[in-house]
DNA sequence: GACAGTTAGTAAAACGATTTACTTAATAAA
DNA sequence: TTTATTAAGTAAATCGTTTTACTAACTGTC
C-alpha cells in the first residue's frame, strides 16, 4: 500500500471492477455511449474519481502520437511584450488540456534551428513562432513536413502560412498622423536594421505617412545588437546633431526607446518641448517616466487570445489544406505628457 | 517515400542493417562498450547519423518514467525578475536534454493545486516552485510521494526542503545600514502583508538593522492585491503624512516602488533630498528614472545557475534520502543618484 | 580436449494506453 | 422457428523504446 500505490493504470480499474479494458479505455474517452450501459458507465466513473486515476500521459502519446504540447519559440521571454503575452496564452492552453514550452532565439537564426531540432519528429503537436531574420527556409521545412506552424509578431507577406501579428503598418501612420496634429513638423523615426516584418512594416507606415505629409524621411536604423551598447548611443547622438531640425521622435521597439530617453537625458533635451515622444510597446517604466510617454500599445491579451484560440483550431482540422488562419490587430494609442 | 517517411524507428534501423533491436539501443543509450564490437557500433552511428533518427520521447517515456521536463511554477512568469531568471534556467535545462514548462500561479493557492494535479503522476520529472501563502501542505504532499521539489526565491525556514534563494534578511539589512551610512535617520520599509519568507526575511532584516541603530521602526505593509489599485495609494499617502519625520524609504519589492514612486512624484517630493529611495530588484526602469533608483539587485544568472544544476543534482541521485541542497545567495547593492 | 571465461550479439517481456475486429446474448422481424 | 439487428462488452495488436536474461562462438589454459 505504499511502494504500490505509486501508479494506477487502466488495468488495475479493469481488474478491481471485472471489467476489460477496453471498457475502461471507452468510458474514460466519452466513446461509451451506445456500447457500453450507463450502469458500468457511472460504476466506473465513480470508481476513477474516487481514486484519482490519471492517465499516463506517455502511454498515451505513444499510442495517439499526440502530447498535448505546444513549443512558443520566442525572441526573447524576459522581454516584457512577450512574457506578458506568454502568461496569458499559458493559461488558455492550459485550461484546454495543452501544455506550452518556452524558448527564446535571442533572435539567432543558429540557436532557433537547434532549438526546432530537438522539439523535431513529433515531441510536440504545434510550434507558434516568432521567427528570427533569414528564417523563412526553416518554416517552410517545418510546414512541408505538415507540423503545425503559426507565426506570431512577424510574418513573411509574400507567403501563405498561419499568423497573428499586429497592424504595424497602420499603427505607425496613426501614430505619426497623430504627432503632425499635434503640430509636430519634423518627425524622425528610430527604428531597426532588420528584415523582419514587424519592423520593416513600421518604417514603411511611418515613411508613407511623412511622404502624405510632404515632409521629409528623418530616420536612423540601429542594428539589434547595437541597441544597449555604446555603439547604439553613439549613432543616436550623431543622429540628433546631424538633423537639429528633428521636433519629435517615434520610436519602433520599446528597448531603442530607453535608449533613446537616457541620450535625450544626459542631452538635457526637453521632452515635449525640445523632441515629442511616441513609442511602440507599453511598459510601466513609461507611464513613470518623467514626463509619461505616450505610446503605441500592443493588445497583450487580444493577441495572446487569437493566437491560441487559432492554434487550438489548427489542431482540431483533419487537413492541413484547408484556408490558413492570419489574424492582424490594431495598435492602441494611450496619448501621455511627451507629445 | 512522401508519407512513410514520416518517422524511422528503431525497428526500422535494425530491420535495414540486418542487426538486432536491441544492439541497436545499446548503442545509442551508449551501453554498447564490451558487448558490441567497434565496427559494428561504428556502422550504426553512422547510418544514424545519416538517417537523422531522433528517438521518440514518448516510448522513451514510457519505458523509463522519465519525460525530461521540468515544471518551473513560478508567480508570475510576466514579472520582469521572474522572467529572466526563467530566460536563464531555459537556456541551461535545454543544454541538459531538459524541457522546462513555465505556469504562473499568480500567488493564488487554489490555481497553484490545480496546476500541479494537471502535472502529477509522472508527466514531470521534478518541481521547481515558488510557493503562493499557505502552500506547506502541498509542498509537504509532493515531497512525501518522491517528486523531486525545488523551492526558488521563498521557502519554509523550520522544514527541511531543497531550495535556492535570497539571502533577505542580511541584504535588506545591508540597504538599511548603506542608508544609515549616508546620513538618513528616520529610515522607513514599506513593504508586502505576506507570510513568503522573501517578504518576512526582508521585514525582519530591516527591523534588526533599526533596531542596532536605535532608530524607530517606521514600517508599511499593503497586501498583495493591493499594490496596484487605488487602495495601495492611499495607504501609502496616509503613511507619509502619518510620518512627515521620514527621510529615506526602503520598498521591498519593485512593484511597491512603482507605485511609491508615482506618489512620491504626485505629492512632488524630491528625491534624495527630501526622501532618499531604494528598493528591491533591478528594472531598467529604475536606472532611467529621474533621479536613477538605487537598488539592491538579485542576482539572476546565479540564481538560475543554482536552481538548475541543483535540479539536475537531484534528479541524478538514486536515493531521496541525502542532504537537502540548500542555497542562499547575496543581493549586490547598486548605488545611483536616489540615495 | 574439456572447461571456464570472454566476446558479440539477440529474444522477448515489459511500459500503459487506444482501437479494430471480434463474440455473445437479447430483441425484433419475417 | 429462423434470421437479422442491436446492445454490451472483450481479446489482442499496436505504438517505440529499454532491459533482463539468454545463446553461440571463440579463446586460452591445464
Amino acid at each position: 500500500m505504499k511502494k504500490n500505490q505509486s501508479k494506477i493504470s487502466i488495468k488495475d480499474i479493469a481488474q478491481e471492477l471485472g471489467l476489460s479494458i477496453t471498457t475502461i479505455s471507452f468510458i474514460i474517452n466519452k466513446k461509451a455511449k451506445n456500447r457500453i450501459s450507463d450502469e458500468v458507465i457511472q460504476k466506473v466513473e465513480a470508481y476513477i474519481e474516487k481514486v484519482g486515476y490519471k492517465p499516463n500521459s506517455a502511454a498515451q502519446s505513444l499510442r495517439t502520437g499526440k502530447t498535448k504540447t505546444i513549443v512558443f519559440m520566442v525572441e526573447d521571454i524576459s522581454d516584457p511584450f512577450f512574457s506578458s503575452v506568454a502568461k496569458e496564452m499559458e493559461k488558455l492552453a492550459f485550461d484546454s488540456g495543452y501544455k506550452i514550452i518556452f524558448c527564446s532565439t535571442d533572435n539567432k537564426k543558429s540557436r532557433a534551428i537547434e532549438l526546432i531540432s530537438m522539439f523535431k519528429d513529433r515531441q510536440v503537436d504545434a510550434y507558434i513562432i516568432t521567427p528570427p531574420e533569414d528564417f523563412q527556409d526553416e518554416i517552410e521545412q517545418l510546414v512541408s513536413e505538415n507540423q503545425i506552424v503559426m507565426l506570431f509578431d512577424r510574418f513573411y507577406r509574400d507567403a501563405d502560412y498561419n499568423y497573428v501579428v499586429l497592424n504595424n503598418y497602420g499603427s505607425t501612420k496613426r501614430a505619426v498622423e497623430y504627432l503632425k496634429n499635434q503640430g509636430f513638423k519634423n518627425i524622425a523615426y528610430v527604428g531597426l536594421k532588420t528584415e523582419l516584418s514587424t519592423l520593416t512594416d513600421r518604417f514603411d507606415g511611418y515613411k508613407e505617412a511623412v511622404r502624405e505629409a510632404n515632409r521629409e524621411n528623418l530616420s536612423l536604423l540601429i542594428s539589434f545588437d547595437d541597441v544597449k551598447s555604446e555603439v547604439g548611443n553613439k549613432q543616436f547622438e550623431e543622429f540628433l546633431e546631424l538633423h537639429p531640425e528633428i521636433d519629435a521622435i517615434l520610436f519602433a521597439t520599446n528597448n531603442l526607446a530607453i535608449t533613446g530617453l537616457k541620450i535625450l537625458k544626459k542631452k538635457n533635451i526637453q521632452i515635449p518641448e525640445d523632441i515629442g515622444v511616441i513609442t511602440f510597446d507599453d511598459r510601466d517604466l513609461f507611464e513613470l517616466h518623467a514626463p509619461a510617454i505616450t505610446v503605441m500599445s500592443q493588445p497583450i491579451t487580444s493577441l495572446a487570445k487569437e493566437v491560441i484560440s487559432g492554434t487550438l483550431k489548427l489542431l482540431k482540422r483533419k487537413h492541413s489544406i484547408q484556408d490558413k488562419i492570419q489574424i492582424v490587430l490594431d495598435g492602441e494609442l494611450i496619448v501621455r505628457k511627451s507629445s
